[in-house]
DNA sequence: GATATAAGTCAACATGGCTGACGCAAATTC
DNA sequence: GAATTTGCGTCAGCCATGTTGACTTATATC
């Protein structure tokens, strides 16, 4: 924990830091995503139907465009992925009332008890890793992610970079 | 930077904070790799050609079982591209002098090229989000994302996790 | 000499991106 | 009111990258 490897030096900047940044990066997004895809298996979904699941649960009424330019992906490829949250129940649309051309979405009972399931073993990985680490590492952890995040992007994910934890 | 969102209140294992670092995780992760994708496939490479080629180059004489190891994909997938960087000059392999059944693998010149202009574009992204993030907010970034990492499969990337930052 | 290990190969399949080309209903503009 | 734009959906096909399973060859080790 406060060994000197696990520091950075004044010299953050140098490319041994970059590059330890890039590897472990790499190494804990795919070591993170494995526990959820193991479990998304045996309902017969992959990482793509969570991510839909996911930010559908965390915004319902959310519209299909929204959801597009949150996921950045196709329409054609996010509606593979939203035919199969519904033909299984776990994900419903509704007409939306001020513009009926949209559809707005929202999970289940089931689509809510799926995305819990999942969430929990994200959660226990984040909070041990986060416990270990400690709050003030929590604080730099997410400085350096937002600014790794396209700009441009920023404004379609501005509800989740910025008001989610605005809480207390 | 000092806004109350950005900075973990003492709460900071609570449900939102987990799900505010599930989400920068995505977003930042998704957005970092864009860059080297587009100018991999204007050599005809994807990302997975990218991650051997970036060890490779880091660990020269390196195994294919221990590239196996570090990526933790099967053998036939390796192959791929690995007849593929190959194929077009950018890794060499020779037998191994102690283990005749060994192959190391290197990266040629135009394979160090190749990794060093993909890194270009990696350390642009990098460098900008620990300068605006600070030191110490990178040694927060490295300490959590060590946490996420898969302790079991920590043996097989030492190397990289703990000696890298060891300079000066 | 038997067995285990390192590497490679063939074949088939799943997932999740993509492009291109349409269709339809509702909203907006002229 | 007609024309155009927008939101959504769909069909079809392609590509990258992962998987499993079966088998070969060369070398090391017991």
């Amino acid at each position: 924990m406060a060994d000197a490897n696990s520091v950075a030096s004044p010299l953050f900047l140098r490319e041994a830091e970059l590059r330890r940044g890039v590897e472990l990066l790499y190494f804990a997004y795919r070591d993170f995503t494995k526990g959820p895809d193991k479990l998304l298996e045996q309902y017969g979904f992959g990482r793509a139907h969570h991510r839909a699941l996911y930010f559908i649960a965390r915004r319902p009424g959310l519209t299909v465009s929204d959801l597009l330019k949150l996921l950045s992906i196709t329409k054609q490829s996010l509606s593979r992925v939203l035919n199969d949250l519904q033909a299984k129940g776990y994900v419903t649309s509704e007409v939306g009332r001020e513009d009926k051309r949209q559809r707005l979405l929202s999970v289940t009972e089931a689509g809510a008890a799926l995305e819990r399931e999942v969430f929990e073993i994200q959660r226990e990985r984040m909070i041990q890793a986060y416990g270990q680490a400690g709050q003030q590492a929590v604080t730099g952890f997410w400085a350096v992610l937002l600014g790794l995040i396209d700009q441009d992007q920023q404004a379609a994910l501005d509800q989740f970079i910025r008001e989610n934890t605005s809480g207390r």
